[in-house]
DNA sequence: TTTCTTGCAAACGATTTGCACTTTG
DNA sequence: CAAAGTGCAAATCGTTTGCAAGAAA
């Protein structure tokens, strides 16, 4: 799937979902839903913001975070509370996993083995019923193993 | 192994990273990893700290923090961060996973599928070399999947 | 005695909230 | 129109930081 028709299949969720909950179609949540088709893999609120206003498009902090808010419940976002600071955003797409240095904090994204993908869609874990995944692996990426060939500092 | 054998061992751990990076093994260092292991699964800052305080020992939020942060360096506690709220904090074993509800929060712990844990055993991640893993499932709780017949949430 | 730690309180920064004003349905 | 959404600024709240006083090495 393009990026193109990843955007069209967001908009019409996006747009499902306002329906079905009663919400409003306003021009700020499309224009916010846009602009997140346009960043880099992971953002935060304020790149958001700035990407926003650099487009001479204005919105409140407070909207975007709305918004943001309605785009995580509908599942077109997935929210990422790395480090606690800001949160990242990134738009949904399974099959791919954090790997986090714990020296560095470097963050790469890998994509998931079938083994854990597939654990999705069993029953396994009954009467809970999944609905996405997110798995963060920590440890010392390639550099910082290099640089300190002993051991990891956690397991 | 036991709660008390596995306190032992943390103990054991903090010790041996406390001399390794030539910090200072403090009372209230010690202190607060022993009350750690009078804690319910998932404790913040907050209950840490009101607890060592109803045992009548006081020490600073700057201090639990600081020693919170050690302990999850030295791998004897994992720090998750749900909601952008506080921090919480478990002991770390391996081999379980969380269940997030996306419609009433709750969360659970079930056991990590075999599939899962021997991937971090696995060189899957070269040069990525991991150490452990947090996984977070993402759905309906039985209780509110049963309130909402049709689906979940997101996907 | 040197350096690390602690406690306290102030500073920070991401997120939330209250409210008057718009806008959607 | 009624109800929901927006912008703004103030309020929250978890976490971090600066600094003087106290302990570990």
């Amino acid at each position: 799937m393009t990026r193109q028709e990843d955007y069209i299949q967001a908009v019409k969720r996006f747009n499902a979902f306002l329906e079905e909950k009663h919400l409003r179609k306003t021009p700020e949540r499309f224009a916010i839903l846009k602009q997140v088709w346009q960043m880099e893999a992971h953002f935060g609120i304020d790149r958001l913001h700035a990407a926003l206003e650099a487009e001479g498009y204005h919105v409140s902090r407070a909207t975007a975070y709305n918004t943001i808010d309605l785009l995580v419940q509908c599942g077109v976002l997935r929210r990422h509370n790395f480090s606690s600071g800001e949160s990242q955003y990134e738009a949904a797409r399974e099959g791919h996993l954090h790997l986090i240095c714990t020296r560095c904090g470097a963050i790469t994204e890998v994509s998931t083995p079938p083994a854990m993908s597939r654990m999705l869609e069993s029953d396994s874990f009954e009467p809970f019923r999944p609905a996405y995944l997110l798995a963060y692996v920590y440890g010392l990426c390639g550099d910082c193993a290099a640089r300190n060939p002993q051991k990891a500092d956690e397991n």
